[in-house]
DNA sequence: AAGGTAGCGGTTTTT
DNA sequence: CCGCTACCTT
């Protein structure tokens, strides 16, 4: 197993640079890795050399990636090497890395080690929450800006009595932002839960303050390599620089024009500055590009040049120069979704497969039109992200009815599910108890156990205690349950799967397929832990908590079909055929960062543009439309700077594609109004006109009705209108408000 | 306590 | 445009 010449084989097809790459082997290393360099097959090789050659045991390999997705793939490429040895190989995300080190010295904080993850959803109601205690109007204070400091806080290190300390005189925000900070610290730690940054910058902590724990993972961690290093922010570089200070052997890979996750506090100068820190850094360039054909790269080559801030490099390749970049302006959205339409068809007819396309665009609202398109067509996909699993309803009430079995102090989950299904326990009574636990300091759960002294008495009483019961017997029981029989009977005993079942409509079967498939999600998980693991529930809740729901798609995706998703999904991926759609000013660049007015966060955009046009193998399309619907109103905007910036002789413009009828358009044009027109949209019916009994109107939402009965005058006019749609019948309406127009009967 | 409605605000991007 | 929240009603 362990021959030389495997060592041969491992550099089989490798450029100088790359070989050079597998083979250095003793201390820091840097290597810059141009969109579609080989990177993985440089570090997964490099691994396996490590192993295989320099007899480094696997347990002594760590590599940190920045998705799940990443992490199984790299694994997998190692494996296939290697075989088997290399599932003992630390291959894991910045995120499950630390949850695997806190889980064991987690206590040496002030946590338990099963402490819970708060997902954003999660994270957000608790500043809510704090608000409110604060007496703080969320109207004045935007909940999300709050946590967006909050988070920009933890991803520096800082704690809230650095932040405070860090808040200018004057500034109001930043004070009210460190007085939330520190409430919602002490709220999270009171749950004992723990948000995102908080695995990162507690780790970080605990490594700081316990000589012991650090050295225990510096001792036993001879090589780290970092993958995607240019979006480490300052926490995970400090992670990373603990962890490697002992050994030197330090592997970051990286791409400063790929650098797209800025806003999430990646900062670019770690990559910048990796020399600085090891200055006896060896840095390889990965120049070569072997993915797309000339031309593309060309382009991709000459937008990412307008950057300011960028160290030069230059992408080359052997590759033909292949078809030029195709142009198309669209006359609105769904002509643009429509040409994609086509031109898939076109890929199909001409012997291509449908995996091999891909359409990326900005923002996931996008997907919406293009899906409706998709739908109406024969052409089969898969949308990747945009509804997110975990983030619905019934997904998030059984998930905070399982970490309330785990923890029943766990104050978060418990308001949550505490009136769900409904038990007759509402707002009031909640409020009283939370008022009760907060006076006598203990959790929501043991106010609940002695709901007498809270004085909570009839209906509220019974459900209660028949709620404390329940979930008592469920925590004492659940060493014996596999977490699919606990789902199942707390699905069953709370009657949660009856409330959804009695409902009967569409929605609520969609919901109950949902808890189904979540069954299935906690069969594979059972399939794949004994019942004697002590903490398995714990284990699958932060198993699920951090499942990106990019990735989870995976499983059911049919091979065989076309594949829609952001542009930052689909880093790190590639495609024959790819589609950059509504390349306009306002969308691509987006309005935000136009209006923020700074540069900087204009050529973060451009290097998504340069990850979107270097996912492209073979064939790539540009479009964008010349009107297109946006916050209900008709927007005509310019096409996008990034569009410009390829030199016209590497673009094939084709042809406006003519508008289509679609249902939308059918809709606005109802009589007596301008075709085309907008439909009233934010204020009511014309105050101008009157209205009578008899009279036919046409509803925003509700279609066709006659006024049947008016009550009242001027502002005050209430009109009584039957609707032909028997499921809507007859509604109440302020004319004022109404969005109606007159119909000619 | 629960259900409905008007008004408001919001849209990046994700571990 | 859609979804959420803060009221208002029953």
């Amino acid at each position: 197993m362990f021959s030389i010449q495997g060592g041969e084989k491992m550099l089989e097809g490798l450029n100088p640079q790359q070989k050079e790459a597998v083979l250095h082997s003793q201390g820091p290393l840097l290597i810059i890795a141009g969109a579609g360099s080989g990177k993985t097959s440089v570090l997964t090789r490099r691994i396996a050399y490590l192993i295989n050659e320099r007899r480094v045991a696997p347990w002594q390999i760590l590599a940190i990636t920045f998705t799940n997705k990443a992490a199984k793939e790299m694994r997998e490429r190692v494996e296939n090497i290697i075989g088997p040895t290399a599932l003992d190989i630390w291959i894991s995300t910045f995120h499950s890395m630390c949850v695997r080190v806190l889980r064991r010295d987690a206590d040496k904080l002030g946590y338990t080690n099963s402490f819970t993850i708060l997902d954003a959803g999660d994270q957000l109601t608790a500043v809510k929450q704090c608000l409110k205690e604060l007496n703080i109007d969320p109207k004045k204070f935007d909940p999300r800006g709050l946590l967006a400091s909050i988070s920009n806080a933890k991803n520096d290190l800082l704690t809230p009595e650095r932040f405070a300390d860090t808040v200018r005189e004057g500034d109001v925000f930043g004070k009210v932002a460190a007085d939330v900070y520190i409430a919602y610290q002490k709220k999270l730690k009171a749950n004992n839960a723990m948000d995102f940054d908080d695995l990162i910058m507690k780790t970080v902590y605990l490594f700081q303050h316990h000589e012991d724990v650090l050295s225990l993972y510096q001792n036993r961690l001879h090589y780290i390599h970092v993958d995607e290093y240019q979006d480490t922010n300052k926490a995970q570089y400090k992670l990373v620089q603990l962890l490697a200070q002992k050994k030197r052997n330090i592997c970051v890979v990286g791409d400063s024009d790929q650098s797209i996750y800025a806003w999430r506090g990646a900062d670019i100068t770690n990559i910048l500055n990796f020399e600085k820190d090891y200055p006896e850094t060896t840095v390889i360039k990965l120049e070569q590009n072997y993915r797309s054909t000339g031309l593309i790269l060309q382009a991709a080559n000459k937008v990412i040049e307008n950057n300011a801030e960028r160290k030069a490099k230059n992408l080359w390749s052997t590759k033909p120069e292949g078809e030029l970049v195709k142009l198309y302006k669209a006359y609105d959205e769904h002509s643009e979704a429509q040409f994609v339409i086509q031109q898939s068809l076109e890929h199909i007819k001409s012997g291509g497969k449908h995996s091999d396309i891909a359409v990326l665009y900005r923002t996931n609202a996008q997907s919406r039109v293009i899906e409706e398109a998709l739908l109406k067509s024969t052409v089969p996909y898969t949308i990747y992200g945009g509804i997110k699993f975990y983030e619905r309803k019934e997904i998030k009430d059984i998930i905070a009815y399982l970490r309330l079995i785990a923890n029943l102090n766990d104050d978060l989950s418990l308001t949550r599910v505490i009136n769900v299904p409904k038990r007759g326990v509402g707002d009031t009574t909640v409020g009283k108890v939370l008022d009760y636990a907060a006076i006598h300091e203990i959790s929501a759960f043991q106010a609940l156990m002695e709901i007498e002294s809270v004085g909570i008495r009839g209906k509220a009483n019974g459900a209660i205690k028949e709620f404390v019961l329940l979930m008592r017997n469920f925590a004492s029981q659940m060493p014996y349950l596999t977490v699919t029989d606990l789902t199942s009977e707390v699905l069953k005993l709370t009657g949660y799967r009856k409330e959804l079942e009695l409902e009967k409509t569409l929605e609520a079967d969609a919901r109950l397929e949902n808890l189904d498939e979540f069954l299935s999600v906690t069969a594979e998980f059972d399939n794949k832990h004994d019942l004697s693991e002590e903490n398995r529930l714990v284990e699958f809740l932060s198993e699920v908590a951090l499942i990106a729901d990019s990735e989870q798609t995976d499983g059911e995706e049919g091979p065989e079909s076309i594949k829609l998703m952001t542009l930052h999904a689909a880093k790190g991926l590639e495609f024959p055929v790819v589609f950059l759609v509504g390349l306009e000013e306002g969308m691509f660049p987006s309005n935000r960062t136009l209006l923020g007015g700074d540069e900087r966060d204009v050529e973060e955009e451009r290097r998504l543009m340069y990850v979107g046009i270097t996912r492209a193998e073979e064939k790539l399309f540009l479009s964008h439309a010349g009107s297109r619907m946006m916050y209900g109103q008709i927007k005509a905007n310019a096409q996008s700077r990034f569009i410009r910036e390829i030199p016209p002789n590497l673009i094939d413009e084709v042809g406006i594609i003519r508008r289509q009828p679609t249902q939308d358009r059918v809709r606005s044009e109802i009589p007596g109004m301008q075709n085309g027109a907008r439909v009233p949209s934010n204020f009511g019916a014309d105050p101008n006109l009157t209205w009578e009994v008899g009279e036919w109107v046409s509803h925003r939402k509700w279609g066709l009705g006659e006024i049947v009965k008016t009550e009242g005058a001027g502002d005050n006019l209430e009109l009584y209108i039957q609707f032909e749609d028997l499921a809507i019948g007859m509604k109440k309406l302020l004319a004022r408000f109404a969005p109606i127009v007159k119909t000619e009967d």
